[in-house]
DNA sequence: GGGGTTGATGCATCATGCGCATCAATAAAG
DNA sequence: CTTTATTGATGCGCATGATGCATCAACCCC
C-alpha cells in the first residue's frame, strides 16, 4: 500500500472546517494561529489541491474541501470506534474464551471458575467443551482451545499450568461388598478384585496413571469390564460385577447404590491442572487463569 | 472533537501487520528497523494497549491488534478514496456547473462554449437555464447559478464579467415595407414607426437599453404591440402590424416572411456578457470561463 | 484616515524522528 | 554444549520539522 498523504492533519482540517476562522480554531486546538495556517498549507500541498478559499477576512470551503470534510468526518468517527473496539478486546472485555474440561473438573472446579469469570467479564463469550485429557493436549497444540482442565502433571516448555486440586482416590464397590468389612483399604487389597473402568477412548490418561500407580506397587490391575459412560459404569458396579476407582471430587455424585472407601496410600491421588499455551497472551485468558487460581489460594485443599 | 490518538502511524502498523517482521517491513517502508520499532511503540503507547506480541523471533497480532488491523485496513482504503473523490472535484472533473442564458446567447455563444466545455470536462454535470437578464442577476446573488449570459455591460464589485460579443441592432420589417426602399436606416427613421417588442417580463433589460439608445437620440419609441414569445412577435411583424428590433445574432433565425436591415448608428449595438460572482472559485466554473473566453480571443467578431 | 482583526510569512528555538551502533534474546547448525 | 546468524529493542548524536513570536499586508468598520 503506497503511503496515503496528509493523514496527520486531517483532524486539524476538520476542526477548521467547522469554525472557518483560523484564530478561533487555533485557540480551540491550543496552538498558535501561524502553526494552524502552516498545517493547513502542508495538508493542501500534500493533497495537491485546495481545501479552503481564504482572504484575510473570509474563509470558506472549496467544493473539494466540502467533500473531503464530509467524507473524513465519517472516517474519523469510524477511526475512534475502531480504537474503542480494539481497546475492549485488549482489556478482555470482549472476545472469546475457549475452555475444555474432563470429567474430574466438571463437578466443581470448572463450573465455579466459569461462574466467577463471567460475573467479572460479562462481554467475553465463554465456550466450553468436554474433551478428555489427551484430546485437550491436541486441541491446545492446534490452537482450538485457550485452556483446559486436565489430569496432571503436565510439564512441557510450550505450556504453562497451575495445579488446582490433588485428590485422594476412592474405591467404589457394590453395597455389602467384602472390601467394606476392612478397616482400611490398601492398593494390595484390590489386586484380586475385578476392576471396571471407563474405556480408553474416554479414560485414556486416567487409566495410564492408574496403571502407573499400581505398577509402582507391583500390582497388575485385573480389568474385567469396560464402560463407555459413567451411568453404565456405575450400573455394572452396583450389580456386583466389580469395583471401580474414582477421585474424591466425584464421590458426591455417585448415588446410593454403591459404597465408597478411600485408598490408603500417599501415591494414590489424582491431580487436576489447568493448562494453556505459553504463547497465548489473550487478556481474557489471563483474566480467567487469575480467577481460576484464586480458588486454589483461597481454600487450602486440606480444609 | 477531541484529538484521536495514533492516527499518524496507522499506515505503518498496517504494513507491519501484513509482514509480521520488523526488518522486512522497515525495508519496504524505506526506513531503519529501529525507527519502525519506535513508531509501533509510540502507536501502542498512545492507544494504551498492545497491537502486537513479539519476541526476538516471533511477531504476532494480539486479538486487539487483529481487530484494529481489520477495521483500519478498511478505513485507509476509504481515506484514499476520499482523497481521489475530492481531487476529482478540485480538478473540475466532477461537480455541477449551472449556466443561465438569455435569448441572444441562445443561438451561438452559449451552445458553442457548452459543447467545447463538455468535451474538455466530461465528468462535470452541466445544467442550463433560460433566464432573462434581470432574473440572472437575482439568481447569481442567491447562488442559484454559477454564471450567466446576459445583456451587458454590468459593473458591480461582487461580480466579474467578460464581454463575448458586441452586435449591430437590426430593424425587422414585413416584406415590401416602405423602410426597405431607403438605402440606409437610421434611428430617426423609426421615430414614426409602430414598434412591436417582447413584453417586459421577457425583455426587461433589452427594452431599458433600447429606450436608453433612442432617448439618446431624442426619440420616443412608439410601442404599438407587445408579444410574449418570439414566434408570436414575428407573426405580428409579418402581418404588417409593425416592426421590431433584433441584434445581429438572431437574424439568421427569423424565417422568410420578414426583411431585415441594420440600424446605422454606432451606439445602436447590443453586447452579450458572461457574468459570475467574484467569490465563486469553483474550478469547473474557472474552466468554463476560460473556454468561453477563448472563442472571443480566437475569432474577432468582424471576421 | 485610523483602529482592529485577519491569514500569511520570516526567524530563532525547541522537540521529534531518524540512522547508526550495539545489545540481549533466540533459533538453528555443528 | 558452543557458535553463528538473525531478530526486536535501546542509547546516542544529529538533522529536520514544527512551533511560537513578531510582524506584515489586506480588509472591514467607524
Amino acid at each position: 500500500m503506497p503511503p496515503l498523504p496528509g493523514l496527520d492533519n486531517v483532524q486539524t482540517f476538520l476542526a477548521l472546517a467547522q469554525e472557518l476562522n483560523f484564530r478561533r480554531t487555533a485557540d480551540r486546538l491550543h496552538l498558535d494561529q501561524s502553526a494552524l495556517s502552516r498545517r493547513i498549507q502542508k495538508l493542501e500541498q500534500t493533497l495537491g489541491f485546495r481545501l479552503l478559499d481564504r482572504t484575510t477576512r473570509e474563509v470558506s470551503l472549496t467544493e473539494a474541501g466540502q467533500r473531503f470534510y464530509e467524507d473524513n468526518s465519517q472516517l474519523m468517527r469510524a477511526y475512534g470506534e475502531s480504537i474503542r473496539s480494539a481497546r475492549r478486546i485488549a482489556e478482555g472485555k470482549a472476545g472469546i474464551l475457549r475452555i475444555a474440561y474432563m470429567a474430574f473438573a466438571a463437578t466443581e472446579l470448572m463450573p465455579s471458575a466459569i461462574a466467577r469469570f463471567r460475573r467479572a467479564h460479562p462481554h467475553v463469550d465463554v465456550r466450553l467443551q468436554y474433551i478428555r485429557t489427551q484430546g485437550q493436549k491436541i486441541a491446545l497444540a492446534n490452537g482450538e482451545i485457550d485452556a483446559g482442565y486436565m489430569i496432571g502433571p503436565f510439564d512441557h516448555r510450550d505450556y504453562q499450568s497451575i495445579q488446582l486440586s490433588s485428590e485422594t482416590l476412592y474405591v467404589v464397590t457394590p453395597r455389602n461388598h467384602p472390601l467394606l468389612l476392612r478397616p482400611t483399604i490398601t492398593p494390595a487389597d484390590l489386586s484380586d478384585q475385578d476392576i471396571i473402568l471407563g474405556d480408553m477412548r474416554e479414560w485414556e490418561e486416567y487409566r495410564w496413571r492408574l496403571n502407573d500407580m499400581f505398577s509402582g506397587e507391583g500390582i497388575a490391575l485385573r480389568v474385567a469390564l469396560e464402560a463407555s459412560n459413567t451411568l453404565a459404569l456405575l450400573g455394572l458396579v452396583a450389580a456386583g460385577l466389580g469395583v471401580t476407582i474414582y477421585p474424591e471430587s466425584l464421590i458426591g455424585f455417585l448415588g446410593r447404590n454403591v459404597e465408597v472407601r478411600p485408598i490408603m496410600h500417599p501415591a494414590f491421588r489424582s491431580s487436576t491442572i489447568l493448562v494453556w499455551r505459553r504463547a497465548n497472551r489473550a487478556p481474557q485468558l489471563q483474566g480467567f487463569v487469575q480467577i481460576a487460581r484464586q480458588r486454589v489460594s483461597g481454600s487450602p485443599s486440606g480444609a
